[in-house]
Formats: structure tokens, sequence, C-alpha cells
DNA sequence: TTGAAAGCGCTAACAT
DNA sequence: ATGTTAGCGCTTTCAA
């Protein structure tokens, strides 16, 4: 019933050579004859020999995949179409190579036992947990493979990561702000337990500091619509003066412009808005959001490509990639 | 340098019993004494020990693993967060099993050779690929290998698959714009090349056959905003009476929602517009857009419960899950 | 209930 | 340049 599949000891008989040839040529090693190469490739392509991953791997001692691991802890990652964008991104270099994609999202206590066994059947990490002392990075770390980080997470810097440069496209967006003749520049910042969200607030503190502006308009948000929306009213009711308002993320800009709009300030006019994101929203708020976009798939890649060559024994250098201010109605 | 793991062996030795037994522990098979069992898990403790997935699965001729493999061919799939959201549902079944998630997006033919190879280390495939005839649907076809469909691809219905009630989700939607009272009752398709789009046209018709009213008003769209906008303006050029219109997507109903308000016809009150698939942009659109949530989360779930059903031999029938009316301001 | 041993399909080291 | 062979770490008969 259950047709076995052809072996490569079956593509060395058909072949006419030996099973170390065989082999030879499916890793396009050296010293091998045109002639064994040939009759080789036709005896695979005539049986329709498929190697064995696990009799590979465990011959070798390769395993031949890499673990994507997203912590699902953290609710940004899963909302917005950040995860899927990074996916796409590992995917595209994973494509080019023999490796196969791990996918584990990390969730339970269960999920982290299952976390173990799966990077036992991979070469490298790569890891997707914004959160201070995220379990998985422990986790990861203490396997010994190879391990690139997605953002860095609070507290520690990951020794390979590779992250967007909020702090850059905070003080792109803040001095756009300033070059629109704005003085008055408040922000809704993500909270103070990521990274992300203090790297923002600091390229906001730069560009005012650098033009002597009052950095003393703040409210802290929580990356939601609502939280954003919470902020704007207090920032209204505490600085009613301010002019311009730097958001840390779309979905709390998306809040705040609510507010206003009810509060009865116009924007661009009186409040200038800019998030940051650039999620597909931005784009059908009213007015259309000016924003900062991240790389997102761009950084899926290059951390791939990091992990390989750390497969390899090489060493890379850690990355930041550039943001980009989109500009819309809103600034 | 590099510590190699402890292996069953090692377990065997430290427990003093035989590796048969270890094995049958790790199993949990039946036959073995209190005593043994409680050795060998103490000894697996002690070591660490961590079986190698290699090993197990040349020798088991289990794979322990599924493939999620995801037709990128498809930009519906990717633009919105409807590929996030499958695979967090079909992360959230193979999170009680001892099974890895492989994940593939095959854009490229590149990616179509590699889908093979992954097959042979998989033992079965979640499908997400829309288009007829999709080389996905055939090489996973050829595999021999059990096959559980997202969705159902035009021309045929796969053996087994898990698909939203499209239809019954459009002729939910229409049935709430007659509720309302209106009567000349539009809609704009999302083309005629894809199950799902005939399948909310067909709920469509349905309605409005039931309820005695004209199904003459319809604009063919692509799924896209612009694509949207343009039917919209056809719509209204050969229909202007019409007074409501069924938006087979979210994307085409705010490219809708932006040339009625640009001519000037009031939403919903001269016109009223519902969408479908519940994109976060629906609570956006100005007014919020009435839509129809499909359960793309239990969607993953249940196709994951299916095929590991399939795996262990069992029969399971396909599924339809139903969808459901999220009200809004449009209509 | 347990132990012993023969592979699973491949790679790599060693011969030739 | 090619053949030979001993494992890789586990499961699964078959005996005991």
């Amino acid at each position: 019933m259950t047709e076995r599949p052809p072996t490569l000891d079956a593509v060395a008989q058909r072949a006419g050579v030996s099973t170390g040839t065989v082999s030879r040529v499916l890793n396009n090693a050296q010293h091998v004859s045109q002639k064994a190469r040939q009759a080789v490739e036709r005896a695979i392509e005539e049986l329709g020999y498929v190697p064995n991953t696990a009799a590979r791997s465990l011959a070798a001692r390769r395993r031949g995949a890499v673990v994507l691991a997203i912590s699902s802890e953290d609710p940004a990652l899963t909302a917005n179409l950040f995860f899927a964008e990074v996916i796409t991104g590992v995917n595209a270099v994973i494509e080019e190579t023999d490796l196969q994609l791990l996918l584990v999202l990390a969730a339970s206590q269960r999920g982290q036992d299952r976390f173990t066994r799966v990077l036992h059947a991979a070469d490298g990490v790569l890891l997707l947990a914004l959160r201070e002392h995220d379990p998985l990075s422990k986790l990861a770390a203490d396997s010994g493979l190879p391990v690139v980080h997605g953002g860095q997470p609070l507290g520690h810097t990951p020794r390979h990561y590779v992250d967007a440069d909020n702090r850059g496209g905070a003080r792109l967006a803040t001095e756009h702000l300033i070059s629109l003749g704005r003085r008055r520049i408040a922000t809704i910042t993500g909270g103070t337990d990521q990274q992300v969200a203090l790297a923002r607030h600091l390229g906001y503190r730069e560009a005012l500091a650098l033009a002597g502006l009052s950095e003393k308009r703040l409210a802290h948000g929580d990356f939601t619509e609502s939280g954003g929306a919470a902020a704007m009213t207090r920032l209204l009711a505490e600085h009613p003066d301010l002019d311009a308002v730097f958001v840390a993320s779309d979905a709390m800009a998306a809040g705040a412009l609510d507010v206003l709009r009810e509060r009865g300030r116009r924007v661009p006019e009186e409040v200038a808005v800019v998030g940051f994101n650039d999620i597909v929203t931005a784009q059908h708020t009213q007015p259309a959001l000016t924003t900062v976009r991240q790389p997102i798939e761009a950084l899926g890649r290059e951390m791939t490509r990091m992990l390989i060559r750390l497969i390899n024994g090489e060493q890379p250098t850690s990355l930041i990639l550039p943001t980009e201010l989109i500009r819309r109605d809103s600034a």
C-alpha cells in the first residue's frame, strides 16, 4: 500500500556508482567526474528521489532548520501587521536556502516547553520578544544556538540584533513638526517598559533639545487606541496651548485624533499630529495620518541573513535599519 | 568545545535499564514497571535529556511535523491580517501536540521546489491557496500526504476543507439592508475568478430573490480599495437610484465610501453600505463600516484539528464556519 | 516486563 | 575520483 520513497542507495544502484558518489553530488562537492555526476542526476530524476531530511540531519549533525519564535505575550506583535510582515521577510531569505522554517508562537507555559524541544531541532533562532525578561530569551540563550533578536528587549542589549531606527524616526517626525513652525510640541509615549517606547521618546527629546524647545508636554500611553485617546485628553487638560503632538504609534494617534475632533481642535491647522508605524489604518484616519514607516519586512530579511551568517561561523554585526517619514494630511 | 547532548543510551545507562525500556517510557507504552519508569524519569531529569527529533523520525518513520503552506500569489492573503490570524489559530492547536509547524510562503518557482522537499519532512499539509489551479494544490495532492484546504479553490471542491460561510454572511448582510427598508440594493463583487467572490455574490442574490427585489445593480471589483472606488463610480452612473450597496470586501467598501462622500451621497441616510471581513480599518472609515466578520482564527484551528484527525487515520468531514454581522454606522 | 539487536537513510572518514 | 563502512540516536521486532 504505502509505497516507500526511493533511497539514496537506490539512486546509487541505478546510476551504477557508490553511495559516496551520490552523496557528493547531492552536496555538490568537488572530486566528482562529469560522467558520474550526470549519471547520478539522471537516476535522481528518473526515480524522483528526494533526500530524507531526518536521516540527513541525523548523520550530518546539522538540523537544517531555523526557528522563528514570537512571544505572543506581546499584543503589539500580533495586533498589527508586524508579525505577518516579518514572516514575509524571513521567508524570502529562507527560500534561497535549504533551511526549513519552524514557527513557534509561544504564549502559554505549555508553549515554552515545546519551545525547548523545537530548539533541539534547529540550527538557529530568530526571536521576536520585546518584553524585558521574556522567558523565550533565556531559553534561546541557554540552548547555545545562534540567536538573532528583532528589536532590542529593554534591559540588556542582545549580542546580535536587528532593529528599526526608532530614535531616528522619532527625531525625523519631531523635526518635521518643528519645520512646520510648531513650537509647543507634545508627545504621547508608548509607556516605559518597552525599548521602542523609550527610543521614540528619546528621538523626540533630541529634536526638541536641538531646537531649544520645551519637552514638558508629555503623556504616557500604552500603544493602544484607547490609551492614546486618554493620553490626548490629559494633554489637552494640562497643556491647552499645544500646537502639535508626536504620538509614538499610529493606533494611539487614531485615538488622539478622535479626541481632538471631539474637542473641536482642527488638525493640522491648530494641532499637527504625527504617528509611528504606518499601519494600514493610517491612510483612513481623518485626516490621513503623517507617520514614520519602519522597514519591517527588511527587518525579517536582515535578521535571517544575520542568523545564517552566525550558523556559518561568521561574526556579523548588529544592524539598525533606517525609518522614513510618510507625509500625509495630519502634519 | 561543542558539548554533545545526552542520548537515550546515556539515560538508559544512568537509570540502569535497557534502551528499550527508556523508549517505552518516552512513548508512554504499557508494560513498564513503576520502578523502571521512575528510574528513567529521574535519569531524564538529571541529564536534561531531550529526544533527538531527527533520529526519532528516522527510526519511527513518522516525521512529527505539519506544514502550513500559503500561496503568496494571493495578495488578499498577505494584505490583510488574514494570514496572521490563521497562523495564530493553527499554532494554538499545534501547541497541544508534539508536532512542529513548518511554514512555507511559496511565491517563486524556487519556492515550489522547496515545497516538495518540505512535504517530505511532514506528516500533513495545511493549504491556503485560493486561486484556481494553484501549483501548490497539485504538489500537495501528489505527495500523498493528508491535505486540508482553507477555503475552497474555484473549480474543484477539495476532499477536506474548512471554509467560512461566505454565502450565508453575504445573505445576512443583504437581509440586513432589506430590513432597513432598502429596496434598490446594489452589490460590488470581488471578481469572478475566486470562489469567495462567487459565494458572496450568491448570498446577495439569494436574499434579494427571497424578498422579490431586483439583482440588476451590479459592478465587479477586484478586492482592492481602488477597484471598489471604480466600481462604485460605475454603479452611480448606471444606477443613480440605488439606496444601498453590499460590498464583497471592506477594502473595496472603503473605496466605495470615498466615492460616495465625493459625490455627496450621505451614508447611511441616502445610501447604506455593508462590507465583508471586518478588517481593522472598518472601524476607522467615515462612517464606521457595518460588515461581516469571519472566524479566521477558528478557521486555522479547525483546519489543524482536521489535519491531525486525518493523520491519525480518521475520516473527518469538511466544515463551514458561521459568519457574523457587525453593526456599525454605515448601515 | 525487560533486554538485545537490527535497522531507519544518510554522511564522512578512510581506503583505494 | 570513487568505493567502503562505521556510525548518527532512536524505535521496534523478537527472545527471554
